[in-house]
DNA sequence: CAGATGTCAGAAATACTGATATGG
DNA sequence: CCCATATCAGTAGTTCTGACATCT
């Protein structure tokens, strides 16, 4: 897939720009990824790793907002690659804390600055408010869509038209 | 292990936010257009077609961001369930343009009420300005990225045929 | 038993690559 | 010839769904 670029005048949807915004992001982390032979989902995990120390597969799915089977490929992916490393058993429950290896720390530590190069460069031209402010607009989207379409004091989904 | 809490401490980044934004309404809209047996890029398929009314297999794998094989499976099914329509041979050039039908359009309006109003409630609580102030902030990532990485005294990729 | 987790398996949609052909 | 388009084929990574076992 070539540039997202966009079709025409009528892109100031919200939602489209949403989705514009994270393609492009996506292949322009792909094409500094790749290099490493680093796919983003693999970036995402030593990302993580690297922010959290030890994380379960479960808990890396959830914050890289993939499914727990997708995870634990990319898991074993990197696992081979001597990467991250897990227990062999569990040392409470079923959940094995991966974390960063050596090479993964020395990995992600080359990765990020090539991503962290990509965050900034989106960034530029946006005051510091300009960033702010867009930081809580998306994370007031978010918390918007997660929580229940209520907007008056309710604590159930007591009617679904809501609307 | 013990708590499924979101690992989320980290929601700080804008590009973070863009695929917790993005997966988030995706999530959402797949789940009001399942009903209607459709998937989101079937959706934003006759979205398209709604506001361009003629546009070819390229164009529209551009404008969602997919690529043009899968466009045109997306396409492929609209047609067999008669919801667009494209000529079996082309105008001009090899591009054939297609569009919606009168059942396509039936349902793009109703899908379409679906999904405004996923978007009407993730803007919930946001002013005027702030939803403004979001747009152009979002534009402005966008352009960003797209053009090229030169601050200053430019040495260009000039090699690489990128292609 | 309920809940979270890990894991395996199969089906499906999507993407990437390469190749081929046509039209401007 | 160059470029955009359409299409086909193969491969790969991701998702979804279902199922089963383990551990709290």
């Amino acid at each position: 897939m070539g540039k997202a670029q966009p079709v025409g005048p009528l892109d100031t949807t919200v939602g489209y720009l949403l989705k514009q915004a994270e393609a492009t992001i996506r292949g322009e982390m792909d094409a500094v990824l790749r290099p490493m032979d680093l796919s983003v989902p693999q970036y995402a995990c030593l990302e993580l790793l690297h922010q959290h120390a030890e994380l379960s597969n479960a808990e890396l799915a959830r914050a890289a907002f993939v499914t727990r089977q997708s995870m634990n490929l990319v898991l074993r992916g990197l696992e081979d690659r001597g990467l991250v490393t897990r227990p062999d058993i569990a040392a409470t429950g079923r959940a094995r804390a991966a974390e960063l290896t050596g090479s993964g720390r020395t990995l992600h530590a080359r990765a990020s600055v090539a991503v962290n190069e990509i965050e900034r460069r989106m960034v530029t031209g946006l005051s510091r408010d300009d960033e702010r402010r867009l930081v809580t607009a998306l994370q007031a989207c978010i918390a918007n869509l997660v929580a229940p379409a209520v907007p008056v004091g309710d604590s159930g989904p007591a009617s679904s038209g809501a609307a």
